[in-house]
RNA sequence: CGGGGCGUAGCUCAGCCCGGUUAGAGCGCUUGCCUUGGGCGCAAGAGGCCGCAGGUUCGAAUCCUGUCGCCCCGACCA
């Protein structure tokens, strides 16, 4: 067909509802238009951009062995009782209102319950089964077009298999393919390990694309291949220092110094030299927490320590626990116990400054041997830029990512709860080991992957009609964006 | 779900605070002319029950209430 017969709607101004570039990109290009909040309808050149996309996926995913499914989105409730996950799901799922069925956010369930039917021995497995299908999730906050929507196009793959070993095998296979699937549509991904948090399992890893517009904030290491989420990640700066000997400690009078900027200024000594006070409440539970200087606590840390969910102390429950208001809490001459944990910055760490729980007043000469009853030191910080790689000592970057794919070990999770057994060699029943892999699962999402590609091709001037049809055959051509 | 903003021509917006004749602009669209190799120029024109529903008023796009929708921040994110 002529390109100037072809339907590609285009405007020159920008969108008033699109705030980043690829949304305002995709909407003036005419690859897609909104139909509602987090709905969006694909255009000939849009949906060209997403076929392409999806032909990638398919060559890679059958190179690993995996079959192409169809599954409905139409699911009966039942099933998903079966694993509890309606209530895990809550509002996020779609639910019928006149028929028990739900739209399906994912496909655990329905590739499970078709396991269980039909896969019985160990003899018929490996298996890798996936689609690319319509995924429905009720986000509380659709944003940034086709970033985060209620309705989207998703490759969801899942493995079976009878033993430990066979599902790292095809949990790296599909690392794998992953790569090449990145790679063959032009991103510059990173790979960052995550929490498999509800989904549950042993572990997994999330593939991410730096971008500005991106939801999550990763520490990310240009000379080694270390990422994590700035929830988990690390850094190897060093601890504080220890002198030969201790002084006494020493109560200095400091009249309406609050901040540890205010108080080395105040007192003419590092900021590394003060020791911050946080208390926390988990549960009933109050915490007495220790950061060196400005050290930033990170709450997804601490909450992973005391292993429950974490808020700060009101003012006036500082009052009755230390004595003291925010900005003159310190370890010693607490009015009430509690539990005193620190940073493991902190850990053997002597000559600190902190608070004497009285107000106006700072305790000098702190000995945390000595002087502190530390239950635990964790790493309880935010990383920040520019520290040293926890595994190569170089700089690390804290940029924003956007998720594009996620793979998870599940385990048994589903096959138990669900009873998809088979028979092992000894003619034991065995639940099915499976694993879950998605494009890009819970945020990620093909229609993503053509987010990113137009994203990222974007240039000076944007995208013209003319861009966009040499940005779409470039993406046909894998990869080849250098030219565009 | 909490906070904020917005809903006026296909698009981007003005008008609304200080209610009052046929509701405007630019772009787009249609027609004609011009030009006849590139987001051209000139002229004419179509297109809006001012999101919806109530209310106040002699009179409402303009004020009030409700409602729906959309966007942003936050919470959430399996």
């Amino acid at each position: 067909m002529r390109f100037t017969k072809g339907f590609f709607p285009t405007v020159k101004e920008v969108p008033a509802d699109a705030v980043i570039a690829s949304h305002q990109l995709m909407i003036r290009a005419g690859l897609m238009r909104p139909l509602g909040a987090g709905i969006y309808s694909f255009f000939p050149l849009g949906y060209a951009v997403m076929k392409k996309v999806m032909q990638i996926i398919r060559e890679e995913m059958d190179a690993i062995g995996g079959q192409e499914f169809h599954l409905p989105a139409l699911n009966p409730v039942e099933l998903w009782e079966e694993t509890d996950r309606v209530k895990a799901f809550g509002d996020i799922m779609f639910h019928l209102k006149n028929r028990a069925l739900v739209l399906a956010p994912t496909h655990e369930e329905i590739i499970t319950s078709i396991a269980r039917n039909h896969i019985k021995s160990y003899k018929e497995m490996p298996q890798i089964w996936y689609q690319i299908q319509t995924k429905f999730r009720n986000e509380p906050r659709p944003k940034s077009g086709v970033l985060r929507g209620r309705q989207f196009t998703m490759k969801d793959a899942y493995s079976m298999d009878s033993t430990w070993d066979g599902l790292d095998v095809s949990y790296n296979a599909h690392a794998e393919a992953y790569r090449k699937i990145y790679t063959r549509c032009g991103l510059k991904f990173f790979i960052v390990g995550a929490s498999s948090g509800a989904m549950g399992g042993s572990g997994s890893q999330e593939f991410m694309v730096e971008s500005n517009a991106g939801e999550d904030t990763v520490a990310l290491c240009d000379a080694c291949s270390y990422a994590a989420n700035v929830e988990v990640a690390a850094s190897a700066i060093a601890k504080a220092s220890r002198t030969e000997n201790s002084k006494p400690v020493e109560e200095i009078h400091t009249p309406n110094i609050k901040s540890i900027d205010e108080l080395s200024e105040f007192l003419k000594i590092q900021t590394s030299q003060c020791a911050k006070s946080l208390v926390y409440f988990c549960g009933e539970t109050p915490v007495l927490i220790f950061m060196l200087g400005n050290d930033q606590m990170n709450e997804a840390k601490l909450q992973g320590v005391l292993g429950g969910d974490v808020r700060p102390a009101h003012p006036e429950e500082l009052l009755a626990l230390t004595g003291a208001d925010a900005g003159s809490i310190g370890p010693i001459g607490l009015k009430a116990k509690m539990k005193i944990i620190a940073d493991n910055r902190l850990e053997g760490a002597n000559g600190l400054y902190s608070g004497a729980n009285k107000n106006d007043y700072h305790v000098g000469n702190i000995d945390f041997n000595r002087d502190v009853a530390v239950e635990s030191y964790h790493d309880l910080r935010i990383v920040e830029g520019g520290e040293p790689c926890p595994d190569c000592g170089k700089e690390l970057r804290i940029v924003k990512g956007i998720e594009v794919g996620h793979i998870f070990k599940l385990g048994t999770k589903y096959s138990v709860s669900m009873k998809a057994n088979f028979l092992d060699e000894k003619g034991a029943e065995q639940p099915i080991i499976m694993g879950s892999y998605g494009i890009g699962h819970y945020l990620g999402q093909n229609s993503r992957s053509v987010r990113c590609s137009s994203h990222l091709r974007q240039r000076q001037r944007g995208i013209g009609r003319k861009k966009v049809g040499r940005a779409v055959r470039c993406t046909m051509c894998e990869g080849s964006y250098g030219a565009v």
